[in-house]
DNA sequence: ATTATATTTAACCAAATGGTTGACAATTAA
DNA sequence: TTAATTGTCAACCATTTGGTTAAATATAAT
């Protein structure tokens, strides 16, 4: 399980930044299910399937309920907290300062230079 | 450059997955700053400054300007919110399904079983 | 022209990632 | 008991990551 907060921002952005757990994700936004219900959609093995769960787990993303042979996922959200709010930190930021100081910058990028 | 929707939050959740990138954009939200003074803080060498912020970069985070000798960076929070889009479709979530579906499953998961 | 400054590039390295196969463990069904 | 089902684990593999050092590039200053 993660630590501090910043291991805990790593671990939920490292999460997300895969298609397949986000599409797992996204499937068990709807219903919690079993592994192998979560697998089907997904043209690889089932111990692959098993690792991404794992990092979600990991992660704090999936919270799992052994049940007999049967493993349910289910979605926590919650670790999701910290990376909404730090991403939102910069949402009022494209307002505000990115037009300010920085669409000088991007523009010149852009416009030829007058002193070559 | 990123191509579609999917790869564009896969670069921008694993540029974000790192503290020191992080950081970096932390940094540069408050003003556009050049290569060494965005390095400063971090004991790695250059170089490495140099491959973070090219995968800034290569998730649109990050603007180069170019000038003589000096590269200066400014931040584009705008890739950001892909992420923030994605991840806010799951606010709601932890306020309606989480409780209703998952809680038992949870809370399962902590409790003694009774079939044991 | 030479030297100093700012930054990237190339080559390398260890560790992590995302996948495979094959064997194992645990539970359920015949 | 034997066989099928559900899922993990260990070992392996290629690629990516995050870092290094050393060399190269480009500009600015002397």
């Amino acid at each position: 399980m993660v630590n501090n907060q910043s291991e805990q921002l790593d671990a939920v952005f490292h999460a997300l930044a895969d298609p397949t757990r986000r599409a797992m994700v996204a499937r068990l936004a709807q219903a919690p299910c079993g592994i192998s219900e979560l697998a089907a959609p997904f043209a690889m093995t089932l111990a692959a399937v098993s690792k991404h769960i794992k990092v979600l787990e990991g992660a704090g993303l999936v919270i799992r309920n052994v049940q007999g042979r049967n493993h349910t996922c289910a979605l926590d959200t919650q670790p999701m907290l910290g990376g909404i709010e730090w991403l939102r930190h910069y949402e009022q930021f494209w307002n505000q300062r990115l037009d300010a100081l920085t669409a000088a910058l991007i523009a010149d990028d852009a416009a030829p230079t007058t002193t070559e």
